[in-house]
DNA sequence: GGGCCAAATGATAGCGCAATCATTTACTCT
DNA sequence: AGAGTAAATGATTGCGCTATCATTTGGCCC
């Protein structure tokens, strides 16, 4: 009804490309691939046959007679975390410009998971990865090896990274924030932790370091669930807290913002006022987190930085631009607000 | 250092695995596409092969064969708007059980960025796309109409879709959210909207429409911008809007809630309270908008659910299953919450 | 003007797999 | 027991493209 030529639904060739133009089928290669090494006119006349076929390479066959795939597999852990919106953005910005495809697959925070998505991931021969932490099967790590391939374990700091690593210290921020507490004057300081990933386990441990450290018991003072974290969750585990200590804490360090929220949510309706009566504390730094009211002190993460980091050190890595540091710590900065007090 | 065998990084393919098997090529292509199609002995066989080798199938080489390639083609418009999360979970959900790989594009909300992604995607020779919208350029729907493979138009529901949809109407939610504003006893009701997509204008023009059909005069109290929609630029615009109206308006409709949660929290730093002074209400209920204070009057959208439908219509038409209906409406709902009053 | 080099273009082969059809084997039924 | 059938396995071929090498063309120099 529409176009004139070709409403037969065969598909359009490199060959017919050639033989409407008038050349041989590696010359419109080399327009759609080297088209500096085509004769201008060559070049006009074979773009002008590929326009009016309205023909589309196939990338399959390109990709294997060339074997290479111009794809760069990522893994993350989950798709509805916000944290990776950020990330995600700066993978597929750089990605895109260096004219690279992202082939994405969620993990489901399972390293079984993960093990069956990089299988998957490989088989569509990625010149690279990009993955989310080092809690990887053995086996998963084996195939990511075997691959031969730059690959990036981003988000966290990780001891033997099996390529590149960036990310920063989960750990350390935890101690850093509970140390800010501490020198704020606070002592009875509370844990929410949900999820309770590496990631997640390492602000914890943190924490528990710091307490350590100044010589406070924690025991009573910490509350955790694998369960996903929400904001629903964080006013829960809120109250459980608040029930279970009998309302000795006077600061609250959570492992995300998520949680933060719904416990600064959770402490308005018990009529607890934050900061006066309760020092709150996230993690990520979402955007709600400085709007809300009291604005919540969080540990600031350049997420999508950590995109664009990891991308651009695997394409450097492959098209062998030489690599400064295989170690890269992103950093991170506690943002103190007004959901913390000063209590000396 | 590891493993003992092929430490040569030659690929390990199809035909090595079936020297190692004692097999033919073809019989390894079975026990991994078909395995019911091979007895159990050759198959633990050909498996034991596989996995001592570390065997994993090149997908072009397969996908240039069968011409199958077992991709989804998904373009969004941002991948820093949460709303997408949740449709993307639904889709990444569906696809992945159904054995099919979601290759993502972001359009970054303009057409012409969109029709180049498209044309990547389409040299992926996805089975099927699901796109966002109706508003691709000309050239861009008539490629797709070529690549002749199901469709799914999603987000809003479209006039002539190019084959199936998936969403629902945003002009009649827009239009829904001023009559019930206008029932609880609202005249002066402000608009105020970021981005102006197709999706958001459309929530706008029923915005208008309702105003009109109620004899109001909307011309002073609408706000818009072409910038992308945060909570910050929620709380700018609301500033503007409270100086150019005087404030006047007695509530006020957000394009979505990040508009909406600015407005909330500036408007308890200006100290206007909500409700009593202002009714608020946003769009697409994310989760903190019951959890604030006052909680957020907001349209709440099905998106993972439409994530979900618009894969599973597009895995129905490559399994040549029914599609009862090309056109599905996923529906809305008006949430009241505190952040609206009755002024009646 | 012959020889030489670089740029432009072409011919051929093969990437790794699955579709297709051919062959073998195992088993049932009369 | 022989014919017939289904299940299991194999040989061949080609998917559409690019790597590789070969060939042609057009200058440029001495």
């Amino acid at each position: 009804m529409r176009s004139t030529k070709n409403t037969t639904h065969k598909k359009v060739t490199l060959v017919d490309v050639a033989a409407v133009a008038g050349v041989s089928a590696i010359t419109v290669s080399r327009v759609i691939n080297q088209p500096d090494k085509v004769s201008d006119l060559l070049r006009r006349q074979v773009q002008a046959a590929i326009d009016s076929l309205g023909y589309i390479p196939n990338q399959f066959a390109s990709s294997l007679a060339s074997s290479k795939s111009r794809v760069i597999g990522v893994a993350i852990p989950s798709l509805s975390n916000i944290v990776f919106n950020d990330v995600l953005r700066g993978i597929y910005e750089v990605a895109g410009k260096a004219g690279y495809k992202v082939l994405l697959v969620d993990t489901h925070y399972s390293p079984l998971e993960e093990e069956k998505m990089v299988r998957t991931l490989l088989s569509q021969a990625p010149e690279a990865m990009i993955i989310t932490g080092g809690d990887q099967t053995r086996a998963c790590q084996q195939l990511l090896q075997k691959a031969n391939i730059p690959i990036v374990q981003m988000m966290e700091l990780i001891d033997q990274p099996l390529d590149m690593n960036v990310g920063f210290s989960h750990w350390q921020a935890g101690y850093d924030v509970v140390s800010k507490l501490l020198e704020a004057g606070h002592t009875r300081i509370g844990f929410m932790g949900a999820r309770m990933d590496p990631r997640v386990q390492q602000r914890m441990l943190g924490y528990k370091a710091a307490m350590d450290a100044a010589g406070i018991d924690w025991k009573n003072y910490v509350v955790t669930t694998p369960e996903p974290s929400s904001i629903a969750l964080g006013c829960e585990l809120f109250r459980s807290l608040m029930a279970s200590t009998h309302g000795a804490i006077d600061s609250l360090f959570c492992c995300n913002d998520d949680l933060a929220l719904g416990a600064l949510f959770e402490s308005q309706r018990m009529n607890i006022r934050v900061p006066e009566q309760l020092s709150l504390c996230g993690f990520n730094d979402i955007e709600a987190s400085q709007f809300v009211n009291p604005s919540l002190t969080s540990v600031h993460v350049p997420r999508y930085e950590m995109g664009v980091k990891s991308t651009e050190m695997v394409i450097r890595a492959l098209t062998g631009k030489p690599i400064e540091q295989k170690q890269v710590d992103i950093g991170y900065e506690v943002r103190l607000r007004k959901s913390t007090r000063n209590a000396k």
